[in-house]
DNA sequence: TCCATAACGAAACGTATCGTTTCGATTGAC
DNA sequence: GTCAATCGAAACGATACGTTTCGTTATGGA
C-alpha cells in the first residue's frame, strides 16, 4: 500500500466555500484506491493519504464509507445506455453486454461489489441502496420493461418478478468474480426473462 | 454489546487433542452474535468473549472468518430439503418456499449474507466460497435441474444458465433485506426459470 | 475596509478489530 | 514419567473508524 500512496499537492482552503478540488481529488483518489486495491483496501484513511486531504473533509461532505462508494459509482454509471429497439429479450441483452463491459472495464465492477458488502455491514447503507440507489440504477432497465407492456409482450404485473430474476442474474456474477464465465449465458438467459408466461 | 456478552464456564485443555466443548461453544456463539447483531456484530473477539474461548483457539481450527461462517450456516444448511415430486417449476417453488423460510427463521440469512459480503472483502473466502460453499449448497437444487432434464423438460445445456437466474433471484432478495416483499413473486419467477426455450 | 464565518490539512485522540505471540496450566499418548 | 499438543488469558503491533483540536486561508457581508 506505501507504493499506491502517492500524494497529491496539498489545496488549501479557498474561504468559506467547499474547494471544488478537494472534492474532485477525493473521488479520484477513491476510484483508485477501489480500482487498484478492491473493497478491502478501500479506507477512508487509505482514500484521505491518495488525495492528500483530511479525513475531517471527507467526513463533511460524505456521512459515511457507503456515500462515497455510491457517489463514486454514480459518476461513473450513466456511461451505460439502453435503448429499446426490438424485442425484451434482445434490448436486456445488449444492456446487459454493456453494463458487464462497464463493470469490467473500469473500477465499477469492484466499487459495486463494495457497495453490496457494504450494505452488509451497515443498516443506513442498505436502505440507501434500496431506496435511493437501486432505483435510479434501475430506471433504464425499468423503461425497457415498461415498453414491452406496452407492446403486449409481458403483464404490467409481472415487471416486479421479471426485475428480480433479472437484477439477480447480474448479481450472481458480479459478486463472485465470474462475468467472464457468464458472458455467454446472457442471451439465453434473457430470453427466458422476458418469455411469455403461459397461461 | 457488553450487555450481549455472556461469557460461558472457561474449558481447560483436556489433553493433546482438540476439545468438542470449545468448538461447540464457538460455533454457538458465532451463531448467537450473527442473530443478535449481524455481521457487523460478528468479530473474532466478539465470538471468543461470547464463547468463553481464546482467540488463538479459534485461529488454530479456522483460518479466518469466512471459514467460521461457512461452518455456522453448513451446521444448520442440512434442514431444507429438495424433493422432485412433479415439475421443475413447482419443485423449485416448494424449494425456495423452505429457503427462504429458513433464512427468516434461523440466524441462517443473516449468516449468509455475511459470507457473501466477506467474500467481497477477501480473495481466499471468495474462492471458497465459488469452488466449495456454493456447490455443496446447490447440489440439491442441481439435482432438481437434473430430473427436469431426464424428463425432457429443459435441455441439459441450459442448466448453468437457469441455475444462474434461479440463485440470482434468491440473492437479490436475501442481500437486499426483502424475502417477506418478494415472496408472492417465487412462484412464477419459478415457471419463468423452468419455461421451455421457444426455437 | 474590516471581520465573522467556514473551509482546509495536519495531527492526535480513544475505541475497536485483526492475527500473532507468549505464558502457565491441563491432560492424553507413548 | 516425560513429551506433546491443547486450553484460556493477556498482551502485542498494525490498522481503521469517526472525532476533536489547531493554525491557516480566503470569501462575503457589514
Amino acid at each position: 500500500m506505501s507504493a499506491t500512496d502517492r500524494p497529491q499537492p496539498r489545496r488549501a482552503s479557498i474561504g468559506a466555500r467547499r474547494n471544488p478540488a478537494s472534492q474532485a481529488a477525493i473521488l479520484a483518489a477513491a476510484r483508485a484506491v477501489l480500482a487498484e486495491q478492491g473493497y478491502s483496501g478501500f479506507s477512508i484513511d487509505a482514500v484521505s493519504r491518495r488525495a492528500g486531504a483530511g479525513k475531517p473533509t471527507i467526513y463533511r461532505w460524505w456521512k459515511n464509507k457507503a456515500e462515497l462508494l455510491i457517489e463514486v459509482y454514480a459518476a461513473e454509471k450513466a456511461m451505460v445506455k439502453a435503448a429499446a429497439t426490438g424485442s425484451l429479450a434482445e434490448d436486456l441483452a445488449a444492456y446487459t453486454a454493456a453494463l458487464w463491459d462497464f463493470w469490467r472495464d473500469t473500477p465499477s465492477g469492484r466499487t459495486f461489489r463494495a457497495l453490496i458488502a457494504e450494505a452488509q455491514n451497515d443498516a443506513a447503507a442498505l436502505a440507501g441502496l434500496r431506496d435511493k440507489f437501486l432505483p435510479e440504477r434501475l430506471h433504464d432497465v425499468r423503461a425497457l420493461f415498461a415498453a414491452a407492456v406496452t407492446r403486449g409482450e409481458i403483464g404490467a404485473g409481472e415487471v416486479e418478478m421479471r426485475l428480480a430474476l433479472y437484477v439477480g442474474f447480474n448479481w450472481y456474477y458480479v459478486l463472485t468474480d465470474r462475468l467472464d464465465e457468464g458472458r455467454a449465458a446472457i442471451p439465453t438467459a434473457m430470453r427466458l426473462v422476458a418469455a411469455p408466461l403461459r397461461g
